[in-house]
DNA sequence: TGTTTCACG
DNA sequence: ACGTACGTGAAACAT
């Protein structure tokens, strides 16, 4: 079935007045490089968008005016007389408006002697006579008498984005008359905006009333001798020239010499070149923004593979082939370290080979040709595939190009943990895993092999395609040393340390299951008798409604939903009801019990450990992210949560846990990208860098003058200005007024005056880069930093500050593990590395390795990479967890 | 599915 | 005058 055709007719004048005076209040504003004026052309432009998206129409056209003389002012010379003139500032719009109306791929138009009006009612009446539907946009009444059953008149209300649609019945329902009487009523009451006269006296309640009761004027003067003797009557008679002048005044000529076809008329979309030059030149930026969203449209599809069966021939053929080839193995299921493998694809960008038949996996040919490091490979997900083929007894070597990792160094703003949504990027139509296999309950495998080998095999063209683009693009950025020293073989680091998993002893976790259950039932006792009632602790809304209404505690915070609950709210309000305490104990044992104690026992596996999953390329920073479970939150600060580190233990007996922080990376690498020198001196003397900061900033000669408080305040301040800095949020953090805070920044900043410098250097670099960098060359990209909102502008440059420092100490801990894994294997160690927490190694070793570890660890650490200050590495180690601390 | 809260660096 | 710390993941509740 053919689309149903639609012509949307507008009438380029009297929208171009609407636009004009809708933004005439920023009239200043809207001036491009050239000092024309541009307000009018962005409300247009901005309508234009709305009714095209409303109205899809196949056909399009605006209407102007000719000029001053028409065929009505030559009826009548005083028609339109006394207007006041065009504005300037208007006038010199309306060539460019014409001229953005062509770039959309819209045609416009003027007739000699003629009005818009007239054009339009003359190409709506061509249309309808074609079984087009039309609407016609307008910013005059008047025109409403061209409705019909097919028309459809949208005149603007309030500026040119709101109209009021006109259908046949609306013009009833509004003035109680048929469109085609509007001309009969404004012949009687005449026009005063276009300068004509009508019946003296008559109104549009009288012409409305007397075109009902005889149909027309016409009508109306046959009778008019009937009528009984009033002074309407009189009126009727004197004018009657007039009335009948007007009519034909405000009569639309639909019969005027338009020399257009209605195939002239076909609307053929934005010419996108010469539009961005127009937008370019008009500074129309949000409007050159909305355009590169629709350019993404213009995606590949992929065509369907001949995917050849994985045989042992095909096996022959891979093993023997030089080339680099492209690896896919497919798992399903959430965990990969638990879900099957349910397909494997090999390809070398011209034949591919496919098989769902895991058992290949044993042949020796293929084993020994995926463990080959000098067969070159490609894929998508190093880590994953790793860890995939090890639980079916294979190794993997060779990788040099892991797309995954690539298009994150390129990019951490998108989300590209799936190869479809990085192939859409690059605009190659790739389904997701999502859209392919399905989600929630409808996730499943395709019945027919086929379809899953065409996905596998589409996966691996995907990834040999696209890899010569993304590896020049990596180099433009400088950062291929990143992606082949550190991220490539950081992958292969992480998949050991998920593999090997940590132990837990689940009977520890169970002990203390019990016990925390115990203590949870009694503080429950204890709140529902001082709160009168029971009720869901854990429910902010039950609680609020107790805390704040039943014992009518004074409301601090509120939240989008309601009365605020957390910890901040709760501490101010301890001493006001002993119910408060209880809260909080009470939310503490309660978090610990079901995010820790029952929460991790879920995740012990069969070899009684737990294996989490590393995310790689998710943060905005370059850390790493832990998850199923994540191991990066287990609890410290307080004694009841760190009790969970005694169920972590070493695999076997007589062997311990070892861990190794750095001490204060963050500043340390503050020091080192701001070269402040008197941070600097700090960390090269080793000073207590808290008090001495609380030295400087407190004016005291010797860090012997700090007090506790005192440097507890430095080290808020210390944290405040790695996160970019707020008076207002250090004010929070350690309860002084907003000023003092304010104080303190100013005197920290004078104390370290290359800190101030960096900071206002890399926000000036992000807004004129767009982006930061950290010491490896790791990019985050921050379009914000130019948003025109106070918030969102402010949070892009602390972020700017932030990323710099964080991301730094994330790829210096990344150096230290690559280094630390291989000089465990060159000292052939048995000690592992298990896991990392941003600034800290989690090992397991053999007690007679200890010794070694506590030398050659914080060597390895602190030689990672070279700063102008040292690193600091700090060890510990013991029976458990808990002890190695 | 979104919101709130809280665990970590 | 604006409303704030930076980066994460998971559980529970409410919709």
């Amino acid at each position: 079935m053919t689309q149903k055709k639609k012509l949307l007719l507008i009438d380029g004048n009297s929208v171009s007045f609407r636009a004009f005076f809708a933004m005439h209040n920023v009239l200043d504003k809207f001036v491009n490089g050239e000092g024309i004026h541009t307000n009018a052309l962005y409300a247009f432009n901005n309508m234009l968008d709305i009714i095209l998206k409303d109205e899809k129409p196949t056909h399009a056209l605006v209407a102007f005016d000719a000029g001053k003389t028409t065929f009505r002012t030559k009826m009548f010379t005083e028609y339109k007389g006394g207007r006041s003139k065009t504005p300037p500032e208007l006038m010199e719009q309306l060539p460019l408006i014409q001229d953005m109306l062509n770039y959309r791929g819209i045609k416009t138009y003027q007739l000699p002697d003629y009005e818009a009006d007239d054009i339009i009612g003359t190409m709506s009446r061509r249309a309808e006579k074609d079984g087009m539907d039309v609407t016609i946009i307008t910013g005059d009444r008047d025109l409403t008498q061209l409705t019909t059953d097919k028309v459809t008149v949208r005149v603007n209300v309030k500026g040119v984005t709101e109209t009021e649609q006109y259908t046949p019945e609306h013009v009833k329902e509004k003035l109680g008359i048929t469109p085609d009487q509007i001309i009969d009523m404004k012949g009687l009451m005449g026009d005063n905006s276009d300068h004509y006269p009508g019946v003296e006296k008559v109104g549009e309640k009288t012409a409305i009333k007397l075109i009902n009761e005889y149909g027309s004027v016409e009508g109306i003067y046959d009778h008019v001798d009937e009528m009984k003797k009033s002074k309407l009557k009189e009126h009727l008679i004197n004018d009657k020239d007039k009335a009948f002048l007007s009519k034909k005044l405000a009569t639309i000529n639909c019969e005027s010499p338009v020399e257009l076809n209605l195939g002239d008329l076909e609307y053929r979309g934005d010419n996108q070149e010469m539009l961005i030059q127009f937008y370019q030149k008009m500074n129309f930026e949000s409007f050159l923004d909305r355009m590169d969203i629709k350019k993404e449209d213009t995606s590949k599809e992929l065509a369907d593979i001949n995917v050849q069966p994985l045989d042992e021939a095909a096996i022959e053929k891979i093993s023997k082939n030089d080339k680099p080839q492209t690896l896919v193995v497919e798992g399903f299921g959430e965990n990969y370290h638990t879900a099957p493998i349910i397909g494997i694809a090999v390809s070398d960008g011209k034949e591919f080979f496919g098989t769902t038949d895991v058992s290949i996996l044993e042949n020796e040919t293929l084993k020994n040709w995926l463990a080959d490091k000098d067969k070159e490979k490609y894929l998508f997900d190093n880590k994953r595939t790793i860890a995939l083929l090890h639980r079916y007894g294979c190794e993997l070597d060779g990788i040099s190009f892991d797309m995954l990792l690539v298009a994150y160094l390129l990019d951490t703003n998108d989300n590209k943990q799936d190869i479809g949504l990085v192939a859409k990027n690059y605009n190659l139509n790739l389904p997701t895993e999502e859209e392919f296999f399905g989600k929630g309950v409808k996730k499943s495998v395709p019945e027919d092999e086929k379809v899953l080998l065409n996905f596998l095999a589409q996966e691996a063209q995907v990834i040999d395609e696209l890899k010569d683009q993304m590896l020049t693009e990596l180099k433009n950025n400088d950062q291929d040393s990143l992606y082949d020293e550190i991220e490539l073989p950081l992958s292969i680091v992480l998949s050991e340390m998920e593999i090997e998993g940590i132990t837990v002893e689940v009977s520890k976790l169970k002990e203390m299951e019990n016990t925390f259950a115990l203590r949870l039932s009694e503080i429950e006792k204890k709140i529902y008798q001082e709160a009168g009632k029971e009720f869901n602790i854990n429910s902010p809304k039950q609680l609020g409604v107790v805390l704040f209404e039943d014992l009518k505690l004074p409301v601090v915070k509120k939240t989008k939903t309601g009365y605020s609950t957390s910890v901040d709210v709760l501490e101010k309000l301890k001493d006001k009801s002993p119910v408060v305490q209880m809260v909080l104990d009470y939310r503490q044992i309660s978090k610990i019990q079901s995010t820790y104690v029952v929460g991790l026992q879920k995740f012990v596996q069969p070899d009684n450990k737990i294996h989490t999953i590393y995310l790689q390329t998710l943060t905005q920073t370059g850390r790493l992210s832990s998850i199923e479970p994540n191991l990066q939150n287990i609890p410290i600060r307080v004694d009841e949560g760190k009790q969970i580190r005694k169920a972590f233990v070493p695999q076997h007996e007589g062997w311990e846990i070892f861990s190794a922080d750095y001490s204060q990376v963050e500043l340390r690498v503050l020091a080192h990208i701001s070269g402040d020198e008197h941070m600097q001196e700090a960390f090269k003397e080793d000073y207590d860098i808290h008090a001495h900061t609380a030295m400087r900033i407190f004016g005291l000669n010797s860090t012997d003058e700090v007090t506790p408080n005192m440097r507890r305040q430095a080290k808020a301040t210390n944290f405040g200005i790695v996160y970019g800095i707020s008076d207002y949020g250090l004010s929070q953090n350690i309860g002084i007024t907003r000023k003092q805070a304010a104080a303190f920044i100013d005197s920290y900043f004078e104390q370290y005056p290359g800190v101030k410098q960096y900071m206002d250097d890399i926000v000036k670099y992000a807004r004129e880069n767009g982006y930061v960098e950290t010491i490896m060359h790791r990019r985050r990209y921050l379009p914000d930093i130019h948003s025109k909102n106070f918030n969102v502008r402010n949070f892009a440059q602390r972020t700017a500050m932030n990323t710099p420092i964080q991301g730094s100490a994330a790829d210096i801990i990344k150096v230290a593990m690559i280094n630390m894994q291989k000089m465990l294997k060159k000292e052939k160690l048995q000690a592992n590395l298990l896991l990392q927490v941003h600034d800290e190694m989690i090992f397991e070793a053999p007690e007679s390795e200890i010794e070694t570890l506590q030398k050659l660890v914080p060597s390895v650490m602190d030689s990672a990479v070279k700063l102008d200050v040292p690193l600091k590495v700090e060890t510990a180690h013991g029976k458990t967890w808990y002890e190695a601390k």
